[in-house]
DNA sequence: TTATTTTATCGTAATATTGCAATATAAAAA
DNA sequence: TTTTTATATTGCAATATTACGATAAAATAA
């Protein structure tokens, strides 16, 4: 065993995991961060303002788009990228819907 | 290497990867879904409502527990488990942020 | 007391993630 | 063309996660 029993759950419980799991290590976290931080789209500089090696960057760069979480354009020698907006609007649905149950609660 | 370099990264970015991260697996995502469900805390039938065994429930539950997700209180012979508001707040939040900075972006 | 019930922990196998050196690819610049 | 620049991919070692059987712990019930 090992592997995530993802069959046994709904689709969009495993689309909501998958969102989550893009959003679980702090690099990607501070990758979001400098792409809010910055004014426009960043072409680039992403290596130099984390501390981690180019081919990790790319790896997690890579996670993020494939969750959706950004999108990457090519811009000459460079790529562009930015946030979706869509994706972080499903995730803040996805928070709106739990606090609206959480309002008949007790606890 | 293998492991994350959580110490390259600030307080906050941490933090939020592990909330992330406790949020990462759809098993947790189904747990928090049927927390949500019921009407009030749940006692006990957990494991019942889940296709995975005991130990395996148990042990996503500590992790949500770890994260402050959610909180258990002893109940008799079980422990009742309910959603920590407060930990979705500090999500919610963020995601807040990110929107009120997307929104001076192009893209 | 001895069951029974409920949850936690241990141990371990299968799998996934992380990080990076080396290398590849692709486009622009010289 | 060759060189430079920017990003991606490969391969691999270190580590983490997932799942569960076996077992333990702790409280109630009989």
């Amino acid at each position: 065993m090992g592997a995530s029993k993802t069959e046994s759950f709904s689709a969009e419980q495993n689309e909501m995991a998958i969102l989550f799991k893009a959003l679980s290590h702090p690099a990607r976290i501070a990758i979001v961060d400098y792409l809010l931080k910055v004014d426009s789209c960043i072409c680039g500089d992403i290596v130099n303002e984390l501390p981690l090696a180019q081919p990790t960057i790319s790896q997690h760069l890579k996670e993020l788009k494939n969750a959706n979480l950004i999108k990457g354009t090519i811009e000459g020698t460079s790529i562009c990228y930015c946030i979706n907006p869509d994706t972080v609007a499903k995730i803040e649905n996805h928070f709106s819907m739990i606090r609206y149950k959480l309002k008949n609660k007790c606890c």
